[in-house]
DNA sequence: CTGGGGATGGGGCCC
DNA sequence: GGGGCCCCATCCCCA
């Protein structure tokens, strides 16, 4: 015989005792707010607290302290509530924040939930711009009651009036929540390019997001995302989006507008070019493909590393872009003099993990005229100039050729290892200070 | 301080 | 849909 109710009473009470800090035995600092919570029900949620629990089950008697800097105490608040509860409060702002935290804590409910809400965003664009379509033979063009809503991203903006796409949450850089390698040289995530040029002035982070009304529970537990009202997050949007001009409603990254007429009328023959809509920006693109890879600019997935240096990329053809020019030396100039050169008149040095041309007379000037190339691959092999980084670097044939034929025959292949990033990030980024 | 060049990253688009 | 190329903007380093 089975109680159905047992279990959700259960999690009432733990989450009643965590309220009232009662048998809270783990202390979790975020940005300098404290969270209590017990250690066995953190264990029994989060791969990374099992990972770290585990690691210290010796030292049961004493209270565990975890600290994290890597995302903002309000993200663990909807973390540690849908531990408690089940429930995970979602919204457009903090989506990606909390896939990031969930990634970090190897949660892959609240992960795949995550996935599923903005992919629910992004139904709503094609199905929006059906709406469009559907409804545009209603628009009374004059009292805005029924004139269906309508894009007003970049068309707008090339209007000269464009809309702020500010995140209503600027203090927290995407970066923090570790998807960027140690080697990015910013510190902020800079702006997709299409902001940067439509919108030079602007420092905001990418995303625009929707309102802090628009709160959807999510279930976990089935793998299918549920919401606490009665519609899903798409059709509460579709509901609301066309008909209130007031108020903005809208899903993920979507804008509406009651716009000029003269706008208006320019968006159909638009909205068949252009049909996959970024729920995070303005960004609108033809192949969903594109904004696969668009997406990729908000989430800060890197899945390609470069087995050479380890620096991580969105995108292969950056990749293997990178590979080229830093660790193949495929352009044939040599870097000091600029001049073209071939494997007569010059020839390829090694820097590390970084490889490039020099012209005899430059490699004269520099005193490595008498280095030959195989000396040069040997040196490299037994003495990397760069650390263990090279030991990673996967060289086809490699023992017996020298530098110059490497690159020349193509053997210095880039081994394309797409990964996820989610659990090396978090070894990298995430260093809980357990007391 | 400034300008040039390299590296990087994002978008468009072809295959 | 993925791979890859091209173009362009931006950032960073260095002379």
């Amino acid at each position: 015989m089975e109680i159905s109710s047992h279990q959700s009473s259960l999690l009432q009470q733990l989450n009643e005792q965590r309220r009232q800090d009662v048998f809270c035995d783990c202390s979790i600092l975020v940005e300098g707010k404290i969270f209590k919570a017990h250690r066995n029900v953190l264990f029994a949620s989060s791969g990374y607290f099992k990972m770290l629990l585990s690691q210290n089950s010796r030292e049961t008697s004493q209270p565990t302290t975890a600290t994290f800097q890597t995302f903002s105490p309000d993200t663990f608040t909807v973390i540690l509530d849908f531990v408690y509860s089940g429930k995970l409060s979602l919204t457009g702002q903090n989506v990606i924040e909390v896939m990031s935290a969930a990634s970090f804590l190897q949660m892959t409910d609240v992960i795949s939930v995550c996935k599923t809400f903005i992919k629910s965003s992004l139904d709503i664009s094609e199905k929006e711009k059906d709406r469009y379509f559907s409804l545009s033979d209603k628009d009374t063009g004059s009292n805005g009651v029924e004139r269906p809503a309508f894009y007003s991203s970049s068309w707008q903006e090339e209007g000269g009036s464009p809309r702020s796409h500010v995140s209503p949450d600027p203090g927290k850089p995407w970066n923090k929540y570790g998807y960027h390698p140690a080697s990015q040289r910013s510190p902020q995530r800079p702006l997709a390019k299409h902001e940067q040029r439509k919108e030079p002035s602007k420092k905001a982070k990418h995303v625009r997001l929707p309102q802090p009304s628009e709160v959807v529970h999510f279930k976990s537990g089935k793998g299918e995302a549920q919401t606490s009202d009665s519609g899903n997050h798409v059709s509460q949007s579709e509901e609301q989006v066309p008909v209130d001009a007031e108020v903005d409603p809208t899903p993920a990254g979507f804008q509406y507008s009651q716009g000029s007429d003269g706008i208006a009328r320019s968006f159909p023959d638009d909205l068949t070019r252009l049909r996959f809509k970024c729920p995070f920006c303005t960004h609108v693109v033809k192949r969903k493909a594109d904004l696969k890879r668009h997406l990729r600019c908000h989430t800060g997935e890197r899945p390609y590393p470069c087995q050479a240096c380890g620096k991580r990329f969105s995108r292969l053809d950056h990749l293997s872009s990178h590979f080229r020019t830093i660790h193949q030396a495929c352009k044939l100039i040599c870097r000091k003099c600029k001049r073209h050169v071939t494997d007569l008149t010059g020839q390829v040095v090694q820097e590390g993990t970084r490889r490039y041309r020099l012209c005899n007379e430059c490699l004269a000037d520099v005193g490595m005229e008498s280095l030959p190339a195989d000396l040069e691959a040997e040196q490299h092999r037994t003495a990397p100039a760069d650390g263990d980084k090279d030991c990673r670097w996967h060289l086809s044939e490699e023992e017996n050729r020298s530098y110059v034929e490497i690159v020349e025959d193509g053997s210095a292949d880039l081994v394309i290892q797409q990964v996820d990033d989610s659990e090396e990030e978090e070894e990298k980024e995430i260093k809980p200070n357990i007391r």
